[in-house]
DNA sequence: CGTAGTCTTGATGTGGGTCAAGTTGCGTGG
DNA sequence: CCACGCAACTTGACCCACATCAAGACTACG
């Protein structure tokens, strides 16, 4: 990881300008200029699915941003438990501390779907921050983001019911993901196994699927295979995520 | 709340420079000069233990240092369920969103000691926060520690035992009140009640009072009544409390 | 079309919740 | 200073939602 051959530059044809999160990410913060120091920074990495791109207690350190896929924040004990603390889609930033050499990282940050990240090196990184505060600010609105979406998952974790759990995660799985693509189709498919979505919400893996099946049952949420959801009623799984 | 009679400027024996959380604060990130821009904003407020700063929903918007006591983030349903997402300490930093009019809040803000705190109406605190970049990095970086600490929590809710949650709750008091007065003293008070506990750590009241009996019966912690701890065996909580 | 990984379903167990008394500690008033 | 009353805490008995253990059933890919 990190070592020997330097990743590839970015290509003409792979340049900020015609990205696909130019706004949508931290980069959005940036006026043409301003992009170009980042421009010159940028290494693209790919990640099959699966693929672990830094462990727990690591200290790699680099900046940078997923252009494409899903990726999962996991802190695992010995003993074989995990919790995935947080997942990361497009457009979202990646990089631990602000200041000087980087933290030992709480989470392992593993690919859930295959992934491409855009990386920025540490110090450059870091110099090009110092030079522009809406890149900072854009930051902080991303960190105050995730701190309240956090907050939210604790009342998951910490008292709903496993039936208010898998509505909760459905209506999160829904909003993250139809907006990705096209606006109007209601149907998505689950990045996650159902081993995944139990280290994410606090149960087994059993115990979600018997509560997919009760929502396939009731007629609350429509599968066409275990990952693809054809549709879901908003509404009553609004009902059913408690608080 | 936020109605009628101005809160009292601050005093000249109130001033910033005096403050006792002058440099632990976000004011820290400030020079002389401008901390004279905050110090012309700031308000005192007080509250008496267990009255409500803000309630769930509303969108009162201030900003604001807590420079005296511990307050709680609590997010609580209809059917009585509670859940606390965090706690403010002294030198904590309170407000929602960054630009524009406040949001809804997503959780109740209540003191759960008698509470101190130094409020900056929102609109001017956000023109300090546009003119002083170094006001905002000093946010960043809080918001970040939050969010590591909210991530450390969840693996907490999600994952551990009864047990394993009381150990480290322990530790995690342990840390940020042993610190707070003197040094030397491995003697604290615990601000929380046992139902509040519960509420933090995602418990029964019940459940918590069996496993501080049971903490104290092995000999790992020293209580003087429910609420003052004399002493704790610090590697056998860290054995007790899990990843 | 075989086989390995993933998912579903069923049977049983248990950690922590719920319900119900006690007990302790503390402020208040006599 | 003591008696009372109330809130907070502890302890015990019982229960249940979810975990665990154990087969099967899909499905995808060679």
């Amino acid at each position: 990881m990190h070592s020997g051959n330097p990743l590839p530059r970015l290509s003409a044809s792979a340049r900020c300008e015609g990205c696909a999160i130019r706004h949508s990410s931290v980069c959005g913060a940036l006026s043409g200029d301003e992009i170009a120091a980042l421009n010159a920074l940028a290494r693209r990495k790919r990640l099959a699915a699966g693929e672990t791109y830094l462990m727990e207690g690591d200290t790699a350190g680099d900046f940078g941003n997923i252009t494409r896929g899903v990726a999962k924040l996991v802190r695992g004990a010995e003993d074989g438990r995990l919790q995935i603390v947080g997942l990361l889609f497009q457009s979202d930033f990646v990089g631990s501390g602000l200041e000087g050499d980087a933290p030992e990282e709480a989470s392992s940050i593993e690919a859930v779907t295959d992934l491409e990240l855009c990386l920025f090196p540490r110090k450059p990184f870091q110099d090009v921050l110092a030079r522009f505060p809406s890149l900072e600010h854009r930051l902080l609105k991303r960190a105050l983001d995730e701190l309240r979406f956090a907050r939210e998952w604790m009342v998951l974790l910490g008292r709903k019911t496993a039936e208010e759990r898998v509505a909760t995660f459905m209506l999160h799985m829904a909003r993250r993901l139809q907006t990705e693509g096209c606006h109007h189709r209601e149907s998505f498919d689950i990045p996650l196994n159902r081993a995944e979505i139990a280290d994410y919400i606090g149960l087994t893996l059993e115990t979600v699927s018997r509560q997919m099946t009760k929502l396939r049952k009731d007629g609350i949420v429509v599968f066409e295979g275990a990952h693809h959801v054809q549709s879901i009623d908003h509404a009553r799984l609004v009902e059913r995520a408690g608080f």
